[in-house]
This record gives C-alpha cells, sequence and structure tokens, in this order.
DNA sequence: AATCTAAATGTAATCGATTACATTTAGATT
DNA sequence: AATCTAAATGTAATCGATTACATTTAGATT
C-alpha cells in the first residue's frame, strides 16, 4: 500500500502538499492539484487512516451499546444513530452487552484507550459507580448520552433523549383501567433494569390512583424476551385468580404473552387483554394486531448522535434530558373487560 | 491522558520497558514489573490504541455488513460472529447497506484506507466487479468472507460460510409437494439479490422434477420484508386461481404473508400452506406456528470469523464453501392440500 | 575476585499523516 | 525592472507506541 511520501515523490511536491490536497484543496493551485491528483490515481493511493487518526487523537467510531442484538426496537433507533453518524463521518462499533451482563467500565475502557469517541447506552448498564472506582483517577465520563429510559439515579443528570416511560406506562395502564379492567398484571423485565423500573413506576401511579390493590402476580423476573413473556404467563395462567389485563415490559414480551394465553385455550382479547411496549414491526401483523406504546426510534437514535457530537466537539454540553413523545397505537388485542 | 512516557519517567524506566510490561510481561524482572504498575496506578495510564494500532498497521476492527438492522436472523450470526471476534481481540464495526444500495467499493474502501481488517458479507451485494475496477489498481479483494447464501458468479470461489441454498428450498418445495400441493407459489426477495436467486433456483429443481408448472404467479419483486411479503400476498390472493401453498424467500415475508391471508378471511393451513426461511424466534409463536428452514446462524457466525481471522493472519486461505446444514421445521403452517 | 553468559534493560528509529512555521513564488504595484 | 504582498509550497517536528539492536546487569563459574 503506497504512503503519502511516494505520491509526493512522484507528483513532484511535498508530503504537505498532498495531505492539503485532501484537507484544504482550495489552498493549492489547480495546476498543482492536477499532479497530486494524477499521482494518486497512477499509485492508487488512499489515506492511512490508522496514521491520521493517530495524528488527530480522533477515531471517528462510536460505540453503540444496546442489551442485545436482533431487537428490532433498538435496529430502529440504530438506523437514527446510523444516518447521523454517515453525515457526520462517523462508525458504529456495537457492543452487545448480552442483557447488560457486561461491566459498564470495559465499554468505558474503551474510550480511555482510545478505540472510541463517544458512547451510546440504548441498554441501562450503570456507569458513575464503575467510573468512578477506575483507580479513583476519573471522576469524568466519556463521551455519553444515555438513550434508553431509566430511572437509576446514577444516570440521573447525564445527556439523555429519550420518552417519558412512567407516562407512557401510566398511559397503557389508565387504557386498561378505563376499560373496565381491574386485575391489571404487569410483565416486567427484571427490575433491577432501569426500563422496567420505570414502566413499574408508571404502571402502579396509574393503578394506585385508581384505587386498584397492585396484584402480587406482578412478577419482575426475567429478561425483555419473548421467551420469558411465555414463563411468566404461564405461571400468570396457572394461578387461582387470573387477570384479565396485562401490560408488558416490552412487544417481545406481549407477543410470548399472547401465545401462551391462546395455547392455554384462552382468546385475546376475549379472555385477556394485552398491551406490549416499543411497537415493534411484528406488532401490526400479530394475531390479535398488538396495542402498544410507541417509541420514535428513529428520532431517538438521530437525536442522541447530534447530542453526542455536540459533547465530542466540546460544545456546551446540555446535560438535560430530551423528552420525546410516546404514542398508544390502539390495535385489537385490548378490549373491555368482560366481569 | 497520560502518555508511556510519564508512566516511564515515574517508575525510572525507559519507555521500551513500559512496552513490555503490557507486551512480554515475563521478559521483565519482578521487581521492574512491580515499579512499573505502580507508576501505571498511579497515572491511570492506558494503551493509546491509535498510537498502537497505527504503529501495528492493524485495527482490530472487522466489518459486518448487513442488508438491514434488526432482522432477527442476521442478529443471530452475528451473536456468533462477536463471541468468536471478542476471543479474538476484534471489534465489531456493522455496516448496513440499506437492503444492498450501499456499493461493496465503499466498504472495501474502509479496508483500503485501513478502517478495519476484515470484511464479512451477510449481505448479497457483489464485490468482485467494483473492487477490480479500483483504477484498475488492485484485483485483489480485502479478507474477506462470504456468509449468505449465494448464487452470483461474482462471489463463487470466495471463502464462503453458507447452507446449501437450492438444496434448502428444494427440501422446502418438496415437503410442499409431498403434502398434495400442486400450485405452490415463491415469494422471493428481488430475485437480484443472489438468496433470492439461490433460493428461486431450489425451488424450480423441485416443481420441475415433479414435473409441476412453474406458476406464472411466482413474483420476484420485493425486499425480503414483513411489508412486502404482504404485499406480493394480496396480489397473489386477488389472481383468478390462488395457490395452496406458499414458500417465502424469509420468515419475516411469511409472517407478513400469514398475516394477510388471515385477513382475507382464509385459513393457514387450512386453505394455504406457509414456509418461511430462517427460522427466526418469532416463527415458533406465530399463529398458526410457522414451517420454516432453520439456518444454523451462530454457527456460521463463528466458522465466519474464524476464516476471517485465518485470512487476515495471513494463513493458508481456503476459497471453499463450508457448508452447514440446515433443517426443515415443520410446524402448523402448512397442512396437505385440500384438493 | 575475574570472567563469562544469559537475562534484563535502554537507545533510538520507525510507522504515515498533519501542521506550525519558514521559504519561495506569482502576480500586482510602483 | 525593482519591490511588495499574499498566496502557494516546503521543511521538519510531532503524535505515542513498538522493537531491532546495543548495552548493562546479575548471577554462575572459574
Amino acid at each position: 500500500m503506497s504512503s503519502i511520501k511516494e505520491v509526493a515523490k512522484r507528483a513532484g511536491v511535498s508530503t504537505a502538499t498532498v495531505s492539503r490536497f485532501f484537507n484544504t484543496p482550495e489552498q493549492l493551485r489547480e495546476s498543482t492539484q492536477e499532479k497530486v491528483k494524477q499521482a494518486i490515481e497512477q499509485t492508487g493511493y488512499s489515506v492511512n487512516a490508522l496514521a491520521r487518526n493517530f495524528r488527530r487523537g480522533k477515531t471517528n467510531l462510536i460505540i453503540v451499546v444496546l442489551p442485545a442484538l436482533g431487537v428490532p426496537y433498538f435496529a430502529s433507533v440504530m438506523r437514527g444513530i446510523e444516518s447521523v453518524a454517515k453525515a457526520k463521518g462517523y462508525s458504529i462499533m456495537i457492543k452487545d452487552t448480552q442483557f447488560n451482563t457486561v461491566p459498564f467500565n470495559q465499554v468505558s475502557d474503551m474510550f480511555f484507550s482510545r478505540q472510541a469517541d463517544g458512547i451510546i447506552l440504548l441498554g441501562s448498564i450503570s456507569p458513575y459507580q464503575d467510573v468512578v472506582s477506575r483507580n479513583g483517577h476519573t471522576n469524568s465520563l466519556p463521551p455519553l448520552v444515555v438513550s434508553c429510559e431509566n430511572a437509576s439515579p446514577d444516570l440521573a443528570g447525564l445527556p439523555s433523549v429519550r420518552i417519558d416511560g412512567i407516562k407512557a406506562a401510566f398511559d397503557a395502564t389508565n387504557y386498561l383501567i378505563s376499560l373496565g379492567h381491574r386485575k391489571i398484571a404487569f410483565i416486567s423485565g427484571s427490575l433491577s433494569q432501569a426500563v422496567s423500573g420505570e414502566r413499574e413506576a408508571g404502571y402502579s401511579k396509574a393503578m394506585k390512583q385508581a384505587k386498584l390493590a397492585i396484584h402480587e402476580d406482578l412478577i419482575t423476573d426475567g429478561h425483555l424476551t419473548i421467551e420469558d413473556g411465555r414463563r411468566i404467563t404461564r405461571r400468570l395462567l396457572n394461578q387461582p385468580s387470573r387477570p384479565t389485563a396485562l401490560l408488558c415490559a416490552n412487544d417481545e414480551m406481549a407477543l410470548g404473552a399472547m401465545h401462551e394465553i391462546k395455547l392455554a385455550g384462552l382468546s385475546v382479547p376475549g379472555d385477556i387483554s394485552v398491551i406490549g411496549f416499543d411497537d415493534i414491526r411484528y406488532a401490526e401483523i400479530s394475531d390479535p394486531p398488538l396495542t402498544t406504546i410507541a417509541q420514535p426510534g428513529e428520532e431517538i437514535g438521530e437525536k442522541s448522535m447530534y447530542k453526542l457530537c455536540n459533547i465530542i466537539d466540546g460544545q456546551a454540553i446540555d446535560n438535560k434530558t430530551d423528552v420525546v413523545e410516546h404514542q398508544l397505537i390502539i390495535r385489537s388485542s385490548t378490549a373491555p373487560a368482560v366481569l
């Protein structure tokens, strides 16, 4: 692979001039540009990003941390991130935390060892505690945007883009209550994960406001997966008095729940109403189509990436949370309660 | 951020010694290791990957090219890639080609400009033609593994890991034939995409062998998405004599197809049997559960990454194709034809 | 203690681009 | 034509780690 030196030699100019050809071509006389251009073509040269990045102290890489690959909701956020990243000249590294089992400092170390310029957190691993404990050497965080709902106190005050998760779960629960449901179960991911915690808060708020007992079947154990949605639902259905409505912490759990309800010979929404979260593309074609809370994934992604760019560029950091709008999408998995 | 110089100074050794502490610690006397270790702790130093990578001429990054984010099948391949990448010290960059609209040379240039050490292709963009035309300067490819079925002649002879797509579609079609179906439509992605072309070949082979007419309703237009599965199915259902079975080029199309069939007041599999491809995790819980061809995604991912590592390390390249086994998963979306 | 040897450590070049500063050049002005 | 000025170009230091080769050191052997 040819270097800038060879190009310079061939073009009869200095390496500085070749470098300028790429970075500030308007500084060069046209005849010089032409010479350099030809030399580049002859040698097939392209800038060595390894050297450039080293010299500039910038990787042009950002890390997107997500709890699992292949989750449709995250894919839409990623699309938003990507479109902005492309425009800004960044490439995206993904870091799958396998349901948050990867500690954050493993991610932040990638920044401190100059492997990436910034981080967008889509999963809810907790940064502060780990980072602060980095040998007590820094209480500064890498450029970081938190783009998942999150009630974790660790994350409070960090730049973030998200829906109002409490309000969203509150709205969903209220909708079920308005349909006459009184026994409403909440199928959650592990409550230690902040997303689930926040959604639980909204659920509880609505239940309390309606003076409804918070069902002890509110089960907290599990990942936000189809499999765990099924497992928890099976348990729920085996209990003496089953709920008439299920609020699920995401659509995948809801789809799993609907499957189990139907397997048990019951009907959705005839016997049990189901609401999900995220409005993934499978929600529209499930049987019945799933009522859910939609999050504007692409918008969240775009805004997050803009925010991250500002932080990386050292512009005034706004630590405030950008709240984007959620929307209750009413489909056919919910119906009035039959009492 | 502190550099190796400061650590060296603090420890009272040379920078070479500090470097050895990280790379060949067994060369250092224990007392020296101790001194260096303390200096590292005091300064909070961590190796500058930008500098190290530049010096070593290696990025430790690979690019995974995929047609779209959030496709569950690709996610399973990614998991396989990731587990091996982690073991080998690589990080993963993703490049979404938005249904193959990104030309390959845009990806290969990332290699030639030293932004990545190698490429795994999960989408079926065609490398040769673009790369060879790189100003006629190189007919050599970047380290590359092709991990999608692909009948494209451009890709023949490249290192790859895949199922036998022709055989898989052949098996699926034969299964439908064995159930008594005679009018079998094939819902494909764009046939210009090699994956679809290969699957089409297997379908045609089985139809010919059974002396069945290849239905002109074999529609070739579309991406491998739910939306296009629906669109094509709607068209199919509006035709005078509709097929009794649908072979879909992937599960998402099949799920879309089932939804439209049910919307039209028909039953799956009562009126129309449906088979998908990939066995994504939604297939098991669809209504009815989807019969499909399973691909061992994680295995494909793992093998691909191993192969890529070998190529990057300059070991004897095996250009041969690793064929992994597919499997027909029979669920409830297929039934004997009612004639 | 002197000598030898292998292990440990240091010196300094190097990777390839960028860029501050210095120098040259082209064209304008007298 | 001489002088001036701004634009164009060149020189050489620099980013931070690695490593070939040189030197020093510790401990063994005489």
